[in-house]
DNA sequence: TCCGAGTGATACACTTATGTCTCATTCGAG
DNA sequence: CTCGAATGAGACATAAGTGTATCACTCGGA
């Protein structure tokens, strides 16, 4: 029930961030009372959202820096693991929580990049004279037009993370 | 008065696609009054919106293709020219006109890109192998980022084209 | 079987955005 | 200066979303 509503909010919301409850319970074949029920306010439903979106992924980053060698491989399996939470990756960017706990973990996640990009920098994987917020940008940008692609059926999922990691590090120029 | 309401709709529409009338006009210093009588409905303003913002595009786009010489040259200056719209742009593929004419410019420019994408390959600039949709992902994700960077203060504007071409071609590893 | 928690449907009040209308004011052309 | 068009302010009706409350129903456990 409760989980049927997250899943739901979490596929409406990440088109269309103001998606009405109505829309919602719908999708999740409930009653709107009854989503209510379990999130009194719509900015409940939003905050328990972004707390399910932020443990999908902090455990998909979690596992993949957990026995990963080197950050190029660390890099490698994020994008593994993040691709296919594209929605829910891409729901995280557009809504920025006033709930001091969802803020920091935001905030945890952003300099977990940032050690990443430094830690690629120092193995000589990504270019030292790379902007890190250049760099940051364009790793969120992969994963969502990843994710897209594999969505929209133009890219085999299995096919997705490498080309992503390939045009990151190589671009799309005849190498 | 007209301009001024369109400007503000942009700078509003670009944020935040829900952005009520009223503080469009507010932005624009008129009063609603006056924006509906330019624009009875707000459909009419955001198709007025949006045919601006393809003017402008499409005559970026068109200076960048009147006296370039190869597609290496055309996606050079078609990346100058479009970045600094970056926000006019975003707003253009955040929102599917539901006017046929609009539409239809719309198809216009992606068919421009598509050639603009196999000119490149058969100059050699793209790699072969990589999907049209792919590619079409990523230049409006350089033009994205590359015109975000430089209104977050990230970046100097004289170098943005330059980062995003040379991101787009090369990528972000160590060449 | 009976009871109670959970659910769906529905009604209600409230808020916000939208579109229409009116009226007094202003500003520029003649 | 005078007239008229355009403007700003505000009232009004309507629609949609939100949050609350109520009521009847269902289903599972005691």
């Amino acid at each position: 029930m409760r989980q049927a509503i997250l899943d739901a909010a979490i596929e409406l919301l990440a088109r269309n961030r103001g998606a009405s409850l109505s829309e919602i319970a719908a999708r999740a074949g409930v009653g709107r009372a009854s989503l209510h029920r379990h999130f009194p306010l719509r900015s409940d439903l939003v905050a328990a959202v972004v707390r399910q979106c932020m443990d999908e992924t902090e455990a998909a980053t979690a596992a993949a820096t957990r026995d990963a060698g080197s950050a190029r491989e660390t890099l490698w399996r994020m994008l593994e693991a993040v691709i296919p939470l594209g929605d829910r990756y891409h729901f995280l960017a557009g809504v920025v929580s006033n709930e001091a706990e969802l803020r920091a973990r935001h905030e945890a996640e952003m300099e977990w990049l940032a050690r990443l990009i430094d830690d690629l920098k120092s193995e000589g994987v990504l270019a030292a004279n790379v902007p890190r917020t250049w760099a940051a940008a364009h790793i969120d940008a992969q994963i969502w037009i990843a994710w897209t692609e594999v969505a929209a059926g133009h890219l085999a999922p299995a096919h997705a993370a490498d080309l992503a990691f390939r045009t990151l590090l190589e671009g799309l120029g005849r190498r």
